[in-house]
DNA sequence: AAGCGCACTTGAACGGTGTTCAGGTTAGGC
DNA sequence: GCCTAACCTGAACACCGTTCAAGTGCGCTT
């Protein structure tokens, strides 16, 4: 068999899908591949790159059209699609927080800007859109109800901010 | 060399302290002390009860006596004391969020303990702890000010909800 | 149709990892 | 001085990520 990239980023995601992200090793992918381990580097450099590329293709997928709508309702909604995309997948939240450290910025961004729209300064930006990100990646398991009820304290946190700047 | 428990999270730490968690292998730590890899296997059942035993030790060596004072001064205090004893140590947020998620009532429990005696409900003082706690864990290397300034914002939002509770 | 180049794979190896276990050793209490 | 329990050995098992020289075969050009 040949495969391209993204057939390996497409098979790589069924593997984590039935069976988690421990069991996703470059042997057990090349083995579902009907392949050598050192085939896999080829395509990727390393497995960091494969498991960024996944990332990629999870969040790809999640993507949503951009809408006009008021800051905090567009935080919510960002918040909201970014969990959505990770509970897709078996440890999606795991793989995303994983890659997100090594790339902090690419998923930062959204959040950041729509802070900076909604008149906050370069610090409240930065740091409201990291901390809600975080909240984010890490209460992949929360119920609904509680992961409403953080992001609400977070999103009071920053309308009072925003209410009454310096 | 015959070693005790205590001894070899001791010494555990100190390999963490120099070489990071990535370094603190079974057969490192083991060659550390002179002693095969195996014989760990008598102090601990496996490695993943080595390393809750140094968060726990990492967390014995950083807490502080409790005082008496407001709810949200106490819990910045909180915050603040797990920040520093995390950071006394290399990787120590990694390896304490690590642990943690295996165990999360432990480190909750005093956060939820303050916000009910501020008043907060159950739900509310389970999210709320758990929200501030994840927060900790994982700003680690963000400076002084922004760590205030992101818990900050969650302690506003926590005040909100105090203040006018249904 | 022939042949070239490149994308892709092989097979084997290197140096690591956590874990198990039957058996050997040694320190401390009686 | 002996015996028990605590602690250790040595070797193995089954994995892991990564490297690399050499091989294979597809698609394109001529």
């Amino acid at each position: 068999m040949r495969y391209r990239r993204d057939d390996v980023v497409a098979r790589a995601i069924e593997v984590l899908d039935a069976h988690g992200l421990d069991a996703l090793s470059m042997r057990r992918l090349a083995g579902d591949l009907g392949v050598q381990p050192g085939a896999l580097y080829h395509h990727f450099t390393n497995k960091d790159e494969l498991l960024a590329a996944i990332a990629d293709e999870i969040l790809r997928r999640g993507r949503r059209p951009a809408e006009i709508m008021a800051w905090d309702a567009e935080l919510q909604l960002l918040a909201l699609g970014l969990r959505d995309a990770m509970r897709r997948h078996r440890d999606g939240a795991v793989l995303i927080a994983r890659v997100h450290r090594a790339d902090a910025e690419a998923l930062e961004r959204p959040l950041r800007s729509a802070l900076e729209r909604a008149g906050a300064d370069d610090d409240l930006a930065r740091v409201g859109a990291r901390t809600l990100l975080r909240f984010v990646l890490s209460h992949e398991d929360d119920a609904d109800a509680d992961f409403a009820l953080g992001s609400g304290l977070l999103l009071d946190g920053l309308r009072e901010r925003l209410r009454a700047p310096r």
